[in-house]
DNA sequence: GTGTAAGCGAGACGGTACGTCAAGTCTTTAG
DNA sequence: CTAAAGACTTGACGTACCGTCTCGCTTACAC
């Protein structure tokens, strides 16, 4: 007797998986190679050797293909490191996103493209804010309430002022100076700004 | 014999004021009634009642329009205020920028539209920073030099690092978050945080 | 020993004879909702509740499938009646075709899309010929060569000639006017002048 | 004073004469090597060196272009004769219809093609008609006037009748045998029944 | 009775053409 | 030489059907 609770699937062809992957390839392949702007339904298409129809089924926009494309391939060597020093996980998750971006053009011409496309596409501007930074952005969090909890912070610090200190002017650089990224050097100034800013009370 | 400083009229038709001011109008007046992705140049020459030629004419493209019209139209109100109360005219002219930026939503709408179209267009992206950024730096620069000279700020205080860290999360939000920007209780808490970091050691 | 001539029942499912139905009377109805223009394959399996495979499975062509739809529907009571009066038999079974093509609105609808059709799809016009036409000229023809033979035609009528008189004019109208059928009397005086045109010497 | 029922030139650009060539001959050279099937809106750009807009711009669809081209470029030679033998006259001049659409198939299959588009379309209907059919059959029907008049005609004779019975069986065959159109010993068949039938009473 | 091969629904897939839109250039006439 | 009007090429958009294909279920015969 069938557990009614785990549906059977449906007797129907199932989406493709090559497709897919080609699809999402493309569409980063595009970025890296002729920039975000040469990124469009009928390049994808063509370069995936796929149909627009197939791109049209899965996806809204061309946004949203670049946006699974880039979170599939979201470096997980960006992730938080959790030491006793948090100076030094600040920097260095800090430092491996923007190798991460600077490492693979494909990536950070991904990403500004991605928030350009945004301003016009609200859907898009939800994807990108509940798939992409959410999650890294509760991590960031996480971590700073462990320093907090441990007294490193000051008990009434706005955690989410802090990430937007550390933040915000690595996302200024990007978006306003095309790409003109921090240096590990300037990486630690930041932080130590930040620090010293939310610091518990000698 | 005349006087070379003042040229003379050329033997031609000169450029139209009329159609110069129309033009910019409406390319404000669409950002604002139906966003930055409904400037077109057909709509904003439809909209002039102007031809497509002229405005190919004097402009590269229709972000140079917009941001051209968004310079003239810039609220000078928001201009540094100085008085011997660095936080007060910090938080002051912050509130200015934001204040210009909610009240009349073509200038929201235009400037991040703007920055978007800007990662395409490097073009354009000089144009932003040299005609609409540079000069506002440089006036926040002064006044927080003048601080620092005043024993406000610790002598060795990186003026630009303090200035992204203001304006970084700033920006932040207003691409990232679609326009939910800082309170005024956010903005102060804002720079208490960023002053202390660069308050002078006790 | 099998008898080759009666295939034995293969080792299957047969095919489904409600399916079948389901096509054809879809089919058809488009044709008269719609027009022949909005019958496709898609429409017709969306309508019947059937895969588009169960429909290419069967017939090579939307067209096979009105086809086959409208040989079934046929109007029988079209078919030659056979009196004395030979006048009297050709109005009444060229009465009977109008009548059909105008009571319902399907078959008018279904012809025209067929010979439309027709000219760019060679074996539909083959079936079009062989199934719809060809049985009812041949009816025409034989009811034609009894008159001449009872000497109402003179003896050498060429028959063919007289049925393309006959029907020209009526496929002329269709074709050419958009179902602006000829009238009862319209059909009486046309037939007048093709029996005068070919009865026999005084 | 200028004469305001003399509207003056519109300062604008007028049409491009060399496109609307391009454009009507690359669609009947498409029937040609094609088929009608093969001609697509794309594939007259393509071949024309045109853009697709320009098309849509002065005509509604693919059919109306067609017509327009073949309207331009029908046989004047298939004019009505106008000597003192009907008879001659008629076959003449149907003789010189047939053998424009057999001489060059570009013309034939464009006639088909256009009937049959006609079928889903009333407003190339109504084109086919205005711009092709009537001008043509208003002069054959002037020719049969004359007949009439000069007692070759019975006084009380249907032309449009005739008519129909002399171009009902052409488009019979044109259309429902795939061009196996009359040879001339048919013509004359043909002309001499429908003259028989219409003949006065002795 | 049961195994199995075809029928069948559903619908994903690679394509082609559709008709529309904006970009940016060019041509004409008027001032 | 400027300007309005608007025709032009280009190229992408998002949609509709085409005809082919895979999937998993079902069903009637053949063993």
């Amino acid at each position: 007797m069938p557990d009614p609770s785990v549906p059977v699937a449906a007797p129907h062809r199932p989406r493709s998986e090559a497709s897919r992957r080609a699809i999402l390839d493309a569409s980063l392949d595009l970025c890296g190679e002729h920039g975000y702007g040469a990124v469009t339904v009928e390049a994808i298409a063509a370069r995936a050797g796929v149909s627009k129809k197939t791109i049209y089924r899965w996806w809204p926009s061309k946004g949203a293909v670049v946006l699974e494309a880039l979170d599939d391939a979201a470096n997980p060597s960006a992730d938080f490191p959790h030491t006793d020093d948090l100076r030094a996980d600040l920097v260095g998750q800090m430092e491996g996103l923007l190798r991460g971006l600077l490492a693979d053009r494909r990536f950070g011409r991904a990403l500004v493209g991605l928030i350009a496309d945004t301003q016009h596409d609200p859907q898009l501007a939800r994807g990108l804010v509940d798939d992409l930074y959410r999650p890294r952005v509760e991590e960031a969090r996480h971590r700073l309430a462990l320093a907090r909890d441990a007294g490193q912070l000051r008990a009434d610090a706005d955690l989410d002022l802090v990430i937007e200190l550390l933040y915000g002017p690595v996302y200024y650089r990007l978006l306003l100076h095309q790409g003109e990224l921090q240096t590990v050097d300037e990486l630690r100034t930041l932080v130590d700004h930040v620090l010293r800013s939310a610091a518990p009370a000698p």
